[in-house]
This record gives C-alpha cells, structure tokens and sequence, in this order.
DNA sequence: TGCATCACATGCATTTACGCACGGCTCATG
DNA sequence: CATGAGCCGTGCGTAAATGCATGTGATGCA
C-alpha cells in the first residue's frame, strides 16, 4: 500500500509549511509558488498515508503528525545549515561569495571606504553586502561576517568589540543656535520609537521639551532632524558625520552600544572572513575617537 | 533573505553515491537510473562550488567536501528513519501495512498458519512477509517485528526470547537404519557451510563419518538429504517437520540457538506489532517441545 | 589480439513537476 | 449588500528532470 519513503524536499517544504501556516508564505520562503507547495505536500501525506494539514479558509493547520515531521525536518535543516558553514570555513581560497552584514547607517558613514578597499586588495572576491539592522541568522549562514551595535552581542558567536560608543545630541545649526540663546524656551525633539522622551543629558540644560514625531526607521528619523522637525539623540559617529546637523551646546555625550564584529565559529578561520576582519580591526583602533567623542 | 541552499534529495544521492562508490550502485539503491544520479551529483557540485568526486574509471572517488557532506546526510537520513519509526509507532490502527521478516524455514514449517490466522483475524492489514535469514535494518523500518534464531539478539532492539531450541541429526529412513544395523559402518553427512564437521554427539555414536558436500542455503541441504546424500544436523522444529526424514538413532539433542521476538522500541507499542506478537507469544507457549525435543 | 564486461558520458524522447491564469470561498469593511 | 483582499483548488501550456539507447575508453580473459 505504501511504500514508506519520503522525498527530502518534500519533508523540507512541511516544514516551511508548518512555519509559514498558509501555502503563499511557505512558497515565499522556498521560493516556489504556492501551487507547488500544495502539490509537495499532497504527494507528502501519500507517502505517509498520513493526513499533514486540516486545509481552513484560515490557513493549513498542521496535524501531530506534521509536528512530528516538521521536528525531524527542522534537525535535517541544522545539519544542512552546519555542513554549509562547514564547508566555508574549510575554504582558504580568497575568491567566490562574502557576505557581510552591517547596519545601513554605519555603511554610509564609515565602513563604504573600506569595502572599496576589500574589493580592491580581493578582486575575486564576490562581496556581498546586507545593509539592515535586522540581526540575520548567521547559523544559517544569511552572512559570513556581522557588524553589530549592541551591549549583548549573544554567547553563539565569536568575535570581538571594535570601540565603544557613546551618543549625542544633535539639531540643525538654527534649532541650536535658538537653544543656546534661550535655554528655557521650547526645543523640538523627534525620538526614535524605542524612547520615551529626550535624554536626562539634554533635558537638564533645555527643560522644555516638545516631542514633535516618533520613526522607527533610523534614515527616516535624521531626515527629519535635517530639516529642523527638531533635536535628536544619536550616536556621536551618526551625527558628525551628517551634514546640516551640528551638536546641542551644553549637552554631554552619553554612552552607548558598542559596535562588534561577530561571526560563527565554524568560519572565524576562512580566509575570507579573516581578510576581512584583518581590515577592520586596525581602522577601529586608529579612527576610535570617531564613535567617543564629538 | 535567500541562503545558498542545497536541494536535500541531491545530498541524499550524494551520500547514496559515497556509499556505493559507483553511479550504478547508488542509481539502484535510489530506484533511479545511473544517469539521473550524475546529474544531480553535478547539480550538487554546482550548488556548493565544490568538486565533490573525482572521475575514475573504477568509479566515482569522493573528495573531503563529499564526505562532509555525506556525514551530514547520514545525520538527516538517521532523522528521516526516527520520524518513520515514530510515525509508525503511534499508529494505533489495524490497516495498513505490517512487515515481518522471519527465517523462511520457519514460515515454511509452522508460522504459515499463524499468518492466515492473523490475516483472517485483521483483513485490513496489509501484511507483507520478508522471508530471509538475513537480518534486516529494523532501524530502517525494513520491517516492523523480527523473528530470529540467535544466541546474540543485540542490545539496540526490544523483544523476548519465544523459545529455547535444540538441534537434532537426521536423515532417510534408509540411512538412519543403516546406521543403526552398523554404527561403525560409513555414515555419510551433508553439512552447513560454517560447520567443519558432523557433531560430537554423532560422532560418539557412529565414528566414521565422510562429508558428502557443504551447503550454503538450509533449503538446499534440506533438499539434499531428503534425496539420501547424508545425514544432516538441524533444529529439531525443522527435522520433525521435513517429511521423508528421521532422527539418527541413538543421537541425543544439543542446544541451539533460541527464537527471538524483535521489534524497534519505537514500534513496541503500534497496535499491529502488538497484535502480531499476542499471537506469536501463546502459541510459542504451547508448542515450545516441538523446538524442544525429537 | 579479439571479445566481453564494466563504468561512464551524451543525445533524444518522454514523463514529471512547475508556474500562471482563472474561479470559488470566506471574512472584514464601507 | 456590495466590494476587495486573502487564501486555496483546478486546468493548461511550458520547462525541467528522468529514462533509454548509443558510443567511448579501460580492464580482464581466452
């Protein structure tokens, strides 16, 4: 009746199933339409002869049995994802893919000389660049080598703190020139979402404060401080670096995440990787007044 | 975010090739021809960036990334098992299909009826019979329950001991009393391809023995004493139920290895393994002397 | 030295899997 | 009650994967 074998792509695509909950968001991540999804997963439960899903208007609900399957997929998918980074890391050759990650924000003001230099000193490499803040899976290899701004880099990863940061306040010259002549009158100030009001440093020497916006976007937020919505707080390398802003006078600088370099285990020794890194550690260390003072 | 991603059957094809060492063999483990096997090793090739075989004349040599990556499918087909076995074992159905495999000797001469009986008692089991000596990866879900003569049943599977056995010599009643008239006459033997000669409990008896020929297969040794080419030793259960033969006179029984019941821990407790084994369990109870004595 | 065998590559026909377009269904919203 | 947005099933044409047949080189054997 059935002949107990089970296609490993198709115990693969369950498992996106289970993750996603409808055909469309398993085929997104598998990069298939969902058509297929549905088919793979038919001819799954065939194999078993076992239902996998209760097909609901609402979506595909997954049996016990799909959990089950989904459990021995999501072990597969680890072995998959160690094999890969294995092979990387065994590769001493200086050309093919190299993924870095690297908040947007750092790229623009800082890091773009020195992907210029990479790709220079290492024309066969293939650089590739993830600019986001979002903190991609590097068990997953999404990339080879992390820049993050963070005080918790995590215990998963090995790699090493560049500087130390600290942050300041920042407003276009009129905004600070009206507070400094006028301390007690009404500054503007945009936050980002995370705060919920100006820093102690700031509101100390200016009280009056007015919150005008919140972003949640970064790119968004300085946009908005350079066109005099108001003051606002961000790290020190941020604001010295963008133009038509200068700092708050009278406000000291605060501390803030460090920025580190991260990667998994697996590839600290890839010769890409190292390169890399060899890159970054001296320029930190020489342009470290950068990131901790105004 | 895209990874690069390997296709989880080509890494499977990948190992099956590792194993067989040639396109051929691992084309028939995988039911695909040979030339399906190529291709997808070089898709994987292709994939990875890796060579993962060196093209021989005398087959296919895998290179260190090839046996990473079959470490890893090991790893991901030790999952796909786990799942089928834990699927299996939480069926508590009577359909489907259910696989025993047991000496084809012992069907032959007394577990045929215990099938009919269970066929008829379950008719929505589907049950299939492996009859082979060999001992089938129960790991693999090759078959549900196991029947095996052992002394040494192994540690990683669950099951109990049916039944002692004993050993018993027999032949044609021509040659059984030909023996008897003369015990000092020639007495010819037929043997197992491991025995090296006839057993000490004969040889007391009939001192002068010749070996007529050495078999590997118990049918065909059967078969060549049932026609009056020698004596032969075997489980009593098996000379009490071969018609045309009879015990050696004056021979006593020497014990044999016992029967054991055998299934995977993982299917101990599937409604079919159970129902099959409560079968199995009182019968071997009352019928225990006719593996027991002459 | 033929001749058979084995293991593999290549070209071609066929089967299979896939994406796309269409339609039905449900649910939230105006 | 109409409408649009999600989400899924089905049919159809196309693209990809597969099997089969054929050819090549290496090996073993009479």
């Amino acid at each position: 009746m059935h002949v107990m074998q089970v296609n490993w792509d198709d115990m693969r695509t369950v498992l996106a199933l289970v993750r996603a909950g409808t055909l469309a968001g398993a085929a997104e991540v598998l990069g298939v339409s969902y058509t297929t999804v549905s088919r793979r997963v038919q001819r799954a439960e065939g194999m078993l002869g076992h239902v996998l899903f209760e097909r609901h208007p609402e979506g595909y609900i997954p049996t016990a049995e799909a959990h089950d399957l989904a459990a021995a997929a999501k072990q597969m998918e680890q072995q998959e994802h160690q094999l890969l980074r294995q092979l990387a890391g065994q590769d001493q050759s200086l050309t093919g893919a190299f993924t870095l990650t690297a908040p947007e924000l750092l790229i623009q003001a800082h890091l773009a000389p020195l992907l210029l230099e990479f790709t220079n000193r290492y024309p066969e490499v293939e650089l590739r660049v993830k600019a986001t803040n979002d903190w991609l899976d590097l068990n997953r290899r999404e990339a080879d080598l992390a820049l993050r701004i963070s005080s918790d880099p995590g215990d998963t990863l090995v790699g090493r703190k560049l500087t130390t940061q600290r942050s300041g306040c920042f407003a276009t010259p009129e905004i600070a020139e009206r507070a400094a002549a006028d301390p007690m009158a009404v500054l503007d100030w945009v936050l980002f979402s995370e705060q919920s009001k100006p820093p102690e440093a700031a509101l100390s020497q200016y009280p009056n404060a007015r919150v005008r916006a919140r972003f949640d976007d970064m790119v968004a937020l300085v946009a908005a401080a350079r066109v005099g919505m108001g003051a606002l707080r961000m790290p020190v390398f941020l604001g010295r670096s963008t133009p038509g802003l200068v700092p708050l006078p009278q406000v000291a600088t605060t501390p803030y995440a460090p920025i580190w370099m991260l990667s998994h285990r697996d590839l600290q020794h890839a010769r890409k990787v190292a390169a890399f890194k060899d890159l970054l550690v001296p320029w930190f260390k020489q342009y470290a007044d950068l990131f901790t003072s105004l």
